[in-house]
DNA sequence: CTGAAAGCGCTAACAT
DNA sequence: ATGTTAGCGCTTTCAG
């Protein structure tokens, strides 16, 4: 393996040069540049990063937390994460946190650390477990590194926090603010997970849009996020006739509530409309197609990444850039006004 | 920054002493043991993996390429991935390559080497873009470390490249003849894009059970894994009155061939049964439920990881564990047999 | 079982 | 605009 002195040795200069070169310093004239550039390519020679890393204290990489799950909320988060991390010039480093695990994200940011990371991006944090028992005297990390949460506030406890998230709940009241424009009475709620942020934020939504309308707040039903819990939640739901307007914290869910919903011979949207949450692929292909709304993954991923690197590069004042996303309701054929019933002749199934 | 010699101090021993109980060395007493351990917890020690790697040559770190995309399966394989990285007691450092993006895997695995990993992944790769123009004298990158290759044979170029992924083509060859075994005369194809291996691969899948049969080969349409793109293809069979199973090669593609024949009024599975591969979580949940094949990503990813380390671990020979996964074909409701017809009076819309 | 010395390949300050 | 001198914090020999 070549080294920068053998480089330095080819071209003719200080080993020291090379590395100005290498670095793009100011202060090489144009013809030194060249001939370094040219024995580097020569020789085959790559620049050392551990050794730089080690002399610099800097490691030119990010380390993320990621769910380990293929949903396509956090996969795609994570994606628009690599992309801005990479376009900002730094590697990244990933530890899934699988649900459920022991250690959970404090080891994970425990592990990122002593691999060396300028900053830290914890995405879509779950709940720590609060269990009794696995609170073995965990003493909290020391964190000295700038820490990008991304979906959920004061999730995690450190000095350097820089962002926290997008808030999906204007999604989520848009979503239902959309049901309860077409005449629906009120409108019921497919919940995500309660210790994931994700779905206490949508479901505070949802509950505002009904609060301000003044109408009635039916149970909740509290799913995984999977298509197979919002099938469970929708079996509920289509023996209750009272039940006109869903409203299902992802797009999984209201999959499964649409499936739920037509075996049950309730149709889609003549009886009742299904909204989701996320706009997945498939959104606009199942029967009937999904109305829902998206989530800009990319714009959040790459204003976090934009104000992690800042605060990681100019450790001063962080400018707070909060530049709303635009919110996109996607209106597809699963929603309708409700069905037409004459006034005091509702049958009611609530006692 | 503590740093190790601190630590020695504080335990009053020297600072290799430290660096045996960190790397769990032979030859420590357990009291010296104990004591270099209290002193590191009290100082809120913390190993500097840069001096390390440095010092060792090693970086104890894997990276992969991975396609930027939130597909089910690239996504479902960089968890396992991950996962099985983790275990192994590596760290995992994560390049994207966008489609069509010009510096493609090699950059990738440059950016890699540059950041200094022990290994390589390259996850489902595509091919390189061979346009004319872009070969700028691209000389082959030079890779001193093994190589994984998921999900295809002989796409990179590499010394010391120790697996070469699973074939899907058995999965597409079930699903084709499960399609075959309901009775149907033969069975189009919706393929993948091409340029993927993965594509590829399920295609001649599909191909050989239908040969096998001795069943005519319709024309294949070609998607590019999209719900839309199955959906344009789904419009195109749809209008073929021959066409009475469809298999394509991912379940996105399925569900949007699936709807449009129902809008098509082409009933599935009564008129057209259909087969995704994938199964994806609400592959069940869609109407009709969808008959698919299960891919064994974690298993995949276990397995290849296995081999990867080994090979760094051990670079002598390795140990061709190709131990099949088990195929599953999962049968829902998209399936069935063809519509019944009198011989000789099918109306035909071929020429 | 434990310790001392010698770097790993680079960047940071200070020359020049 | 370029070169010199010290380390960065570990692991690796090699001695005890």
């Amino acid at each position: 393996m070549p080294r920068s002195v053998d480089v330095a040795r080819l071209a003719g200069v200080s080993q020291k040069t090379v590395s100005r070169v290498l670095n793009n310093e100011p202060y090489v004239s144009v013809e030194v540049r060249r001939r370094v550039l040219s024995a580097a390519d020569q020789l085959g020679y790559r620049l050392n990063n551990a050794a730089r890393a080690l002399a610099s204290g800097r490691t030119r990489s990010i380390g993320v937390v990621s769910l380990g799950t293929a949903l396509f909320g956090p996969a795609s988060l994570l994606i628009g994460v690599e992309r801005a991390v990479r376009d900002a010039g730094y590697a990244l480093r990933v530890v899934n946190t699988m649900e459920g695990d022991s250690s959970g994200i404090a080891g994970a940011v425990e592990s990122l650390l002593e691999q060396g990371v300028d900053g830290i991006v914890i995405s879509e944090p779950i709940d720590e477990q609060t269990d009794e028992q696995t609170d073995e005297q965990t003493e909290p990390v020391r964190v000295d590194v700038p820490v990008l949460v991304l979906g959920a506030p004061s999730a995690f406890a450190a000095p350097r926090v820089v962002a926290t998230g997008v808030s999906t709940r204007l999604l989520a009241r848009v979503a239902t603010e959309h049901l309860l424009d077409l005449g629906h009475a009120s409108v019921h709620h497919v919940a995500g997970p309660q210790h994931w942020y994700a779905a206490r934020d949508r479901l505070e939504g949802w509950r505002a849009a009904l609060r301000e309308r003044g109408c009635h707040e039916p149970p909740v039903q509290h799913g995984d996020w999977s298509a197979d819990s919002g099938y469970a939640a929708g079996r509920e739901l289509a023996g209750d006739g009272e039940v006109t307007a869903v409203f299902a914290a992802n797009d999984d869910m209201a999959i499964g509530v649409i499936r739920a919903l037509v075996e049950a011979r309730r149709r889609v949207p003549e009886e009742v409309s299904v909204v989701g949450f996320d706009n997945v692929p498939v959104a606009a292909y199942i029967t009937p197609p999904l109305t829902t709304v998206r989530q800009p993954f990319d714009a959040v991923a790459a204003e976090g990444i934009k104000l992690l690197v800042h605060a990681i590069e100019q450790p001063g004042a962080d400018l707070p850039t909060a530049s709303g996303q635009p919110v996109e309701l996607v209106v597809r054929a699963s929603t309708a006004p409700p069905p037409r019933t004459t006034p005091g002749r509702r049958r009611t199934t609530s006692g």
